[in-house]
DNA sequence: ATCTTTTGAGACATGAACGTCTCATACGAT
DNA sequence: ATCGTATGAGACGTTCATGTCTCAAAAGAT
């Protein structure tokens, strides 16, 4: 059976989520073609890994489309932002999960397309959640840059939590969104 | 001038926050000595490597000791559990700070020794994360191990929000704990 | 001033991963 | 059945980081 490109990329994505540092040689092993042809496909290591991160970066600006992120900034209106709120969070959970290592994988960060690329998804974010401010849904007293800092960094927390089975990955969205909003400390009326 | 191992390790994890690939011969150069010393001081890259895991591990439980974390576990008390929440928020936010780079370094997590040493370092915090709540100063509704990641998570994008310059050092433990603590929702009423 | 120790520079061997290439074979379309 | 294409196995050369070693120079101690 001929192996797609695509095919391939999950597999890459999947083995690489276990091992960050797999070599050309594993990853074909993983995607169950030889050495050869993976180079045919990707002639070097580094067209693979950029292939990846454009994958990644297309499937968040999906998350960003599908959740009305840029209308609902636009808007100003509560409970549109609200709404494009939590669809954005859960995108953001599926994708964070697909593509977990390039989370916190160093070599994703350096290329410059790649980094231009994800600094103005990340800014669509950021003018989001200032909205969210205007709109009275979050707090105005956090600045919005790192309001979107802590999205990144729950959505490593929740990489972690399946990768160690911690917590069921039905209950993800739940416990994401709801520490992300609530916070962890008791509130005074429950 | 002589270096001592401290300073070479201080300048390596510098160095490391930076590069988290660099080579050996990039760390010498960065403590302003030779290969060859360097491998005088550290026989291999996994010696070196290893001893920066464990420096960062005996930084975790000194704040762990410092914060007197054990001690309200036992105890119980809401009040004495509050202050050591402070108190190891505040320390964990430093380490973290120091060693960035290990937070999400994968090299880091392959060694037995050093990831029984921080499973254990972790139970201890779960297991006060549980008395938090128990204490009734963490929402019950939330798993311990869950609020562990989010901690984990919240450190990550503090390590970003820095690296980055999104915020001035000053404003982070304030930051983190009305984050970790309120979330980002807006308060009814406020 | 002399002796000892430490250091830097560099050569050297080793091993791992990469990227290229060849060739026989298996597969698919016609 | 035949032809064209894609694949797997493996050899090959290259590059790069590692770890070892030597030796002369610098630093430090007495």
């Amino acid at each position: 059976m001929a192996m797609s490109r695509e095919q391939i990329m999950s597999a890459a994505i999947q083995h690489l989520n276990e091992n960050p540092l797999a070599s050309m040689a594993q990853l074909a092993e993983a995607a169950g073609i030889s050495r050869a042809t993976l180079h045919r496909q990707f002639s070097s290591r580094e067209e693979l890994m950029l292939a990846l991160g454009h994958r990644a970066h297309e499937q968040w600006e999906q998350v960003q489309e599908r959740s009305g992120l840029v209308d609902a900034t636009a808007s100003g209106d509560r409970e549109v932002i609200g709404k494009a709120l939590d669809a954005m969070l859960g995108g953001l959970i599926e994708v964070a999960d697909a593509y977990g290592f390039g989370l916190t994988d160093y070599a994703m960060l350096v290329d410059p397309a790649l980094k231009r690329r994800s600094d103005e998804l990340e800014e669509r974010e950021i003018a989001f959640y200032a909205a969210a401010q205007r709109a009275g849904l979050l707090r105005a007293d956090l600045p919005a840059r790192w309001i979107s800092s802590t999205v990144y960094g729950l959505l490593v927390a929740v990489r972690e939590s399946l990768r160690r089975g911690d917590v069921a990955r039905r209950d993800v969205p739940r416990l994401l969104l709801t520490t992300f909003q609530d916070g962890a400390a008791r509130r005074e009326g429950s």
